[in-house]
DNA sequence: AATGTACATTCAATTTCTTGAATAGAAGAA
DNA sequence: TTCTTCTATTCAAGAAATTGAATGTACATT
């Protein structure tokens, strides 16, 4: 009785559209928050609430370098829950591997941290710049 | 981003702990409304009202028998999820196996449905009702 | 210290979810 | 048909989630 609250607690972190797309992205490589602003296209306040959310649901860790913080997914178990939920997804609408192939399959989109553009410093011009989001 | 939203409204259906303790109930075997009444001890227009979300979600299926309305899960991995759910939390909170414990394991809980007592007719006295959620 | 960049937090308005209460519907027995 | 049993639905009030806007904080460069 306990934990179904804490089960159901953690099913709730992973019922959003947005916070689905972080952990995915979390999922292939840990990402800095202007990366996860570019994949999702929203806004850097919107995306540092979702990651409040699933850090306080225990599901993703930050670790800080320099004026970038990274996030990644607190354990590997968490990948395959979403790969049990897609399967569960296919065989509840029939369109059974539609769900990976809509899914962020490659890193097409970069952003100006370090990890995505390592010759560049923030403080150098960066007409080379993928998106626009950094600053 | 179309899927997004149907693996996130999927998990949504898991994110609330009566939904969850239906759906265990249900990977052990089917089971009528007033059954899951008595294993909740929840009232019935509530485990309608739960049961009619995960309908609608897709996650379980119903077949009348007379009176009774069986439910049963539409699909055998939803019980991979939900296994996959509690690797997760255990994983999260450290807790790792006290999910299984805590969670519904054996069916000493009773109805009067011809499913929990075979040998009663609902318009017989019933003075061996194990809960009496039946009336 | 002053400025700029990346990220976090708070607040409030809106929307959605939850849940108790009442009622409606379906099917069997008499 | 009438009554009983089992289940479904509707409604409304309260609780919680969502999200845009504004602001706050940490770190690096100069």
């Amino acid at each position: 009785m306990h934990t179904l609250k804490q089960v159901s607690d953690l099913m709730k972190a992973f019922g959003h559209p947005v916070r689905l797309q972080i952990l995915y992205e979390l999922g292939r490589d840990e990402a800095c928050v202007c990366h996860l602003e570019a994949v999702t296209g929203h806004r850097q306040a919107y995306i540092s609430q979702q990651l409040m959310r699933l850090r306080e649901a225990g599901l993703v860790v930050d670790r800080r370098d320099g004026l970038n913080v990274f996030y990644s997914l607190s354990n590997t178990s968490i990948s395959d829950l979403l790969h049990a939920a897609e399967t569960v997804a296919g065989g509840v609408n029939g369109t059974a591997l539609d769900v990976a192939v809509t899914l962020p399959t490659g890193r097409e989109v970069g952003c100006c941290c370090p990890k995505c553009e390592p010759e560049t410093s923030p403080y150098l011009e960066r007409e080379n710049a993928l998106t626009g989001v950094c600053r």
